[in-house]
DNA sequence: AAAAAGCCTTGATTTATATCAACAGATCCG
DNA sequence: CGGATCTGTTGATATAAATCAAGGCTTTTT
């Protein structure tokens, strides 16, 4: 049930069965089926969610009832609105279940007596937390600096599996685009 | 001479004076003119850098010669390549000072002893970390979800002081634009 | 099985931004 | 001090992306 969760950990910070039941005690269980929401902007975000079957996305809705795909998480990865979760205002996303999906959730209280009687675990939010501002910031960067078809190219190269994974039109709106003009732009790439 | 870099970190964990005194004797102090290189792309970025006075940016070049600027710090925040940091890989990054500077250098290897000697400052990594995520995320989300004219009036209005002390073209850059487009846009929302 | 909804593509047109070029004021530097 | 560099603005034109509209294919729902 927690497979995936436990390896990710393990990977990072080796912990003795002991620790693992600890941490264990403290997690919650969830099945999403596609479509369902786990957060709704406006809402307090009470929990990081660990991905560990499925697919979810966090996106904003603007006036015009636009949606602006902000983040995906697949199998291994972890989805929130950090930004509520820390401050505990409410949320600027939503995020839901592009299919019927599992995951594991850690709320504030259980991550704090996680910290608090695992210290290793600190360690573990720290790298997740590394990985997760470099992966931004390779995204930040590229829409800044990269023509959009190359840009396309990297994300592809990047994230094969998202690419298989989830509609174009998801996509382009990952990348600030329309979904028209991603059509265009692979019509484009796959010329050449 | 690390009065910014204290009153920052005791802002956050509480340290007594024997802790201070640990964390200081890792720290090295350096000035910057003004144009001085602290990193330079294909480098590997060995600190990582508080600024205590004045102005530091990072930037990228591409192909053209162009620069695309993805941070700049100011007095009390920090700057780096965190990737290359972390990986030891070739920076991609340039670093350097829009003004005379002086900055705190906190080496890899001062970071590992300071963190075995004052568990406390994981936290405060931790917390950085934290903060720097959710700043670059709410630059991210605006640049995929508002239009250029709002999202120029959210930077004015998130960090006035580097509005006032930074050339408006490198601005410009910052937030993806060309120089002239910013320049009309700013006329336009002059006229208002 | 049929209807509805979701998804991707293509074409025509509009709008936003980049590019090219020139200029004027400010600041830096020998 | 005076020329050079940096900076911001404006205009004309070219290019890229959004918008509007339609069609066909696939998947989901009833």
């Amino acid at each position: 049930m927690y497979e995936l969760f436990f390896k990710s950990l393990n990977e990072k910070i080796a912990l003795t069965k002991e620790e693992e039941e600890i941490i264990k005690s403290y997690l919650t269980p969830k099945k999403l089926r596609k479509k369902q929401y786990l957060l709704q902007a406006g809402d307090v975000c009470k929990a990081i969610a660990f991905v560990e079957k499925g697919t979810l996305r966090a996106y904003s809705t603007d006036e015009k009832g636009n949606e602006h795909i902000i983040q995906f998480a697949l199998e291994g990865w972890t989805i929130s609105d950090l930004y509520s979760f820390i401050t505990g205002e409410p949320a600027q996303y939503h995020i839901d279940a592009l299919e019927d999906s599992e995951i594991v959730l850690i709320t504030k209280s259980a991550q704090d007596e996680i910290l608090k009687r695992v210290p290793k675990y600190e360690t573990y939010t720290r790298m997740q937390l590394t990985g997760a501002y470099m992966a931004m910031q390779r995204r930040l960067t590229s829409i800044i600096s990269l023509p959009v078809e190359e840009r396309y190219i990297q994300f592809i190269s990047i994230y094969p599996d998202i690419a298989q994974r989830v509609p174009q039109h998801m996509i382009a709106s990952y990348m600030g685009l329309k979904p028209e003009t991603l059509s265009r732009i692979r019509k484009k790439i796959a010329s050449k």
